[in-house]
DNA sequence: AAGGAGACGTA
DNA sequence: CGTACGTCTCCTTG
């Protein structure tokens, strides 16, 4: 049996699961219902195949579908449709449902797929002559209800309120068909003031505009509720219809009949003949190739599918990994100078052996207390790399570095420092579970091995079964201290395991990634790239430590005068750290103009505070920005300060599995945030000097890449023209939008167009546009428009990349880095607009990460082979910082140039500005 | 102690 | 109502 996990990256919203009733619990669903709700929930024009078939009702209802067989477990099912043809409500009305809204005409094809769809998946259809499917679903719930069973209503049909009671459930769908209000007899009774039986008597009262059923004239809930209270039911308050006061009760008088009618119209039949019974509801085995071929046809993404036969029990789960096998190997702590022979008999065959350390790493060093290896047939050794003796360790070393002996080793950079502070190198490296998981699942939030043993082994790490007596020591000489007792065997034995979970792992996302076209981007850039890092993490960038000293009591005191000035200007003390005091002053005492609301009250930040400070004569907005400033340069500073190693440098730590689009991430400290754009900021960087040993600081970066990118992928023409000619770039765009020669342009148009440029990668609304250029929606949207007139290519280009990414469930880069973007299809409308920016970007950014990647590769190669002492030393997304040496520079300022700009061949030059200073900031360019 | 929220630095 | 990050601070929650 399949289980009801929620697949990764799905989100759940909490849910009243619970096991199946001892008698069953059966799922209604009122097709018709839901099908029109889904077609709604869903704009259908981004829901269209290349055909033109509009599926929105169809994906709305599937995923619906899925989420109420993985959250309701039911045991049975059916779903109810209304047949085409008058039924005995038309005899009793010949109005009834008159002159409804017509069905939207996308909407019928869909639900023949609906109901084709169900029948592939197994799933009873059931109707009746002359009846709705609401009188259908009544009559199984009653049905249901003789058997014991415990029955659930998806409908967006209100009548079916009158079923509810203890054992029925109305599941009804609010703004989203996702979203779906659990309508118990409580909830039935808080919302309208009645229980379930009497409700209705309240439809009755207040009509139903979908049925052609109007009410009683100025009767709405409110007072319909107040009267079925008041006189218990319907039928009393007919009765006693006299006696009702005002305008309203006179009204209730002359529509009596009316109201006698809609409410035997609002009736369902709990007794029609049907052909089916309801215990024979249940599930039949899916057709697994049918299913595949009708969504094939509907052109939706794998994902959909997954989701489908994950909930209905894949027909070939039967063979999916049992859990939990747990990793077993066989121990060996071999005696002194046998290392290499257990080497030699074990892990010398070419096949690949699994890796694991124990130790301390990171601010590019580290420590190792143990190594295992770990081999697929079960042999397994452990050792400490520091306690060998000279012909253990030189084994050790030729194994670890045999390019020809391939090794698995999870988040491998780390150990990689270690293995280099203890003099050993690592050749051979074919796979890192972590960098390959990170390549199937970009988005993934936790790679540590644990985690990924379960997501894709189907296993546990770490608790190991009882009988772990696989352990066989072979100990020999002096330090025969091993046994059981020791507590050492253990993290011996659980070192091994994560050897051989690495081993196990790295075989099955290898299968993973030849399937989705990802091996090729571990094997020639993720994994080599780790190296690159590791390199750069050990080296660090030199820190000027004096200077940063006297940074930081300048800002400090700079700080402390604003706070000063603060507690004058307000005329006491108070947190100017504290956005909830800052409002508290800002907007209770001094009772300035509001600013934009947030969810704690009105905003405190810059803009605001900017705003704010044109808008009075006040001096306490100005003051505050300058203490944010401030502060923000101080912490900096003391943050940078923290982190100054022994040899006097920063050894920042690049994280390679964080960003979902591709990029690295730098922390402790994180370098790719030093401030820049400001004079005071500026100062800082000036703390990053060039080193000992070495001449300068060398830094080199894309001018533009995402653009470039953005004109290779779109081969818009016009675009890619502006970028042959080589000079301002914004210019000549402004240019052409505005219809003036490239030296007319001034600086505010230039501004406007490069906001604009820099926005269309980002997914940027008009609104926002407007609000960042302080200009009309109105004006920004001609910008725009005007943009795309002569750039048509680009807008066909960011409109093709949401459309196939909606298909296809994710994104690509130019080197196949895939982003999945299952939002895309939700129903939710922010959720999805959000998810639409994520597929503008990810490509563009992605790429510019694929990009530098592939230069750092290539640089630092290019410095290997030409022999340099020169090196990289951080990366800042679109820049690379090196340390030269005097005589070198001439030639490694041309080939990190060089290596740069030939990383990757695009339809337009991929441009590098090159800078050499002393430190960072006079390297700037 | 942990985590959310707000704020803000970079590309 | 513009993407991608990390860090600091305050303040609430357990």
């Amino acid at each position: 049996m399949a289980t009801t996990e929620q697949t990764p990256g799905q989100n759940g919203t909490p849910t009243a699961q619970q096991p199946p009733p001892e008698n069953g619990r059966l799922l209604l669903l009122d097709g018709h219902s839901m099908a029109f709700r889904a077609f709604f929930a869903l704009p259908a024009e981004k829901f269209t195949t290349s055909t033109g078939q509009s599926t929105n009702a169809v994906y709305g209802f599937t995923s619906m579908l899925i989420k109420l067989l993985r959250d309701e477990s039911p045991t049975h099912i059916a779903v109810a449709w209304d047949l085409s043809g008058p039924t005995f409500r038309h005899e009793t009305y010949a109005d009834y449902k008159a002159g409804r809204n017509e069905t939207p005409p996308e909407l019928p094809s869909q639900v023949e797929f609906v109901q084709e769809l169900l029948k592939m998946v197994g799933i009873a259809s059931v109707s009746a002559t002359g009846y709705e499917a609401d009188d259908v679903i009544a009559t199984l719930t009653a049905r249901a209800r003789e058997h014991g069973m415990e029955t659930l209503i998806a409908s967006g049909d209100r009548d079916a309120f009158q079923l509810v009671d203890d054992t029925c459930t109305v599941l009804y769908p609010g703004r989203s068909i996702s979203e779906l209000t659990r309508m118990t007899p409580e909830a039935v009774e808080t919302k309208y003031g009645v229980p379930p039986e009497r409700y209705r008597d309240l439809a009755a009262l207040v009509g139903e505009k979908a049925d052609n059923l109007p009410g009683v004239p100025g009767v709405g809930p409110k007072t319909a509720a107040k009267w079925i209270a008041k006189y218990g039911s319907l039928d009393d308050l007919v009765a006693r219809a006299d006696e009702l006061t005002g305008k309203a009760g006179q009204n209730l008088r002359e529509h009596l009949d009316q109201v006698l009618r809609n409410q035997q119209l609002n009736r369902l039949d709990p007794d029609i003949e049907l052909e089916r019974p309801v215990d024979g509801l249940t599930r039949v085995q899916a057709d697994r190739s049918a299913v595949d071929g009708l969504f094939d046809n509907l052109e939706f993404a794998s994902t959909l599918r997954d989701r489908l036969f994950a909930v209905l029990g894949d027909p070939r789960g039967d063979d999916a990994p049992a859990e939990d096998e747990g990793f077993t190997v066989e121990l060996t702590v071999p005696a002194p100078g046998e290392l290499g022979s257990w080497l030699r008999a074990n892990a010398a065959d070419g096949a690949r052996c699994g890796a694991a350390f124990a130790g301390t790493w990171g601010a590019g060093a580290g420590t190792l207390t143990g190594i295992a290896i770990a081999t697929a047939q079960g042999p397994a050794l452990w050792a400490d790399p520091a306690e060998l003796g000279a012909e253990d360790a030189s084994a050790l070393a030729a194994w670890l570095a045999d390019p020809e002996l391939p090794k698995a080793l999870h988040e491998a950079k780390g150990p990689l420092l270690a293995l280099w502070a203890h003099g050993f190198e690592l050749g051979g490296l074919t796979s890192d579970p972590a960098l390959a998981a990170y390549l199937v699942q970009p988005g993934g939030r936790k790679f540590d091995l644990a985690d990924l043993c379960r997501r894709f082994l189907n296993r546990e790490l770490g608790e190991q079964q009882g009988d772990s007596g696989q352990l066989s020591l072979d100990i020999g000489g002096a330090g025969g201290d091993e046994g059981e007792s020791d507590p050492r065997a253990a993290e011996r034995r659980e070192l091994a395991t994560y050897a051989r979970a690495t081993l196990d792992l790295a075989a099955g996302l290898d299968a993973d990634l030849d399937k989705r076209g990802g091996a090729a981007l571990l094997r020639d850039v993720e994994l080599p790239l780790l190296r690159v890092l590791a390199r750069m993490e050990c080296a660090g960038i030199a820190a000027d430590r004096a200077y940063l000293d006297s940074l930081e009591q300048e800002f400090a005191a700079a700080v402390r005068e604003a706070v000063d000035e603060a507690h004058r200007a307000v005329g006491r003390e108070f947190n100017l750290g504290s956005p909830k005091q800052l409002q508290q002053v800002l907007f209770d005492e001094l009772d300035l103009p509001k600013t934009k609301k947030i969810k704690t009250g009105y905003t405190t930040d810059a803009d605001a505070l900017t705003w704010l400070a044109g808008r009075t004569d006040h001096p306490l907005p100005g003051i505050l920005l300058r203490h944010r400033d401030q502060t923000r340069l101080r912490t900096t500073v003391e943050g940078l300060i923290k982190t100054v190693a022994d040899d006097g440098r920063i050894h920042t730590t690049y994280n390679q599995t964080v960003a979902a689009t591709g990029r690295l991430s730098s922390v402790e400290p994180n370098l790719q945030n030093i401030p820049v754009r400001t004079e005071a900021g500026r100062r800082i960087r000036r703390a990053f000097v060039v080193g000992a040993g070495y001449h300068d600081l060398l830094t080199a970066d894309y001018s533009q890449i995402e653009l470039r990118i953005m004109a290779h992928l779109s081969a818009d023409e016009a675009l890619i023209e502006a970028f042959q000619t080589g000079r301002d770039f914004h210019a000549e765009i402004a240019a052409r939008v505005f219809g003036v020669g490239v030296d007319e342009v001034d600086d505010q148009a230039r501004a406007r167009i490069k906001a604009m440029n820099y926005g269309l990668a980002y997914g940027l609304s008009e609104y926002g546009l407007s609000q960042q250029l302080g200009i009309a929606p109105k004006e920004a949207k001609s910008l725009v428009d005007d943009f795309f007139v002569q750039f048509g290519g680009v807008r066909d280009y960011l409109h093709a990349v949401v459309e196939r990414a909606r298909r296809d469930g994710y994104t690509e880069t130019m080197l196949g880095r895939r982003r999945y973007l299952p939002d895309l299809t939700s129903d939710n409308r922010q959720r999805r607009d959000m998810a639409e920016r994520m597929a503008l970007n990810a490509p563009i950014q992605g790429s510019a990460a694929d990009i530098i990647k592939v230069a750092m590769l290539d640089v630092q190669a290019g410095l290997a082979e030409g022999g340099y002492r020169s090196r990289v030393l951080l990366q800042v997304h679109d820049e690379l910082v090196l340390e030269v040496t005097e005589d070198e520079l001439g030639a490694v300022r041309k080939l990190v140039s060089e290596k740069m700009s030939g990383a990757y061949d695009l339809r337009v030059p991929l441009a590098v500005s090159v800078g050499v200073g002393r430190d960072w900031h006079d390297a700037a360019h």
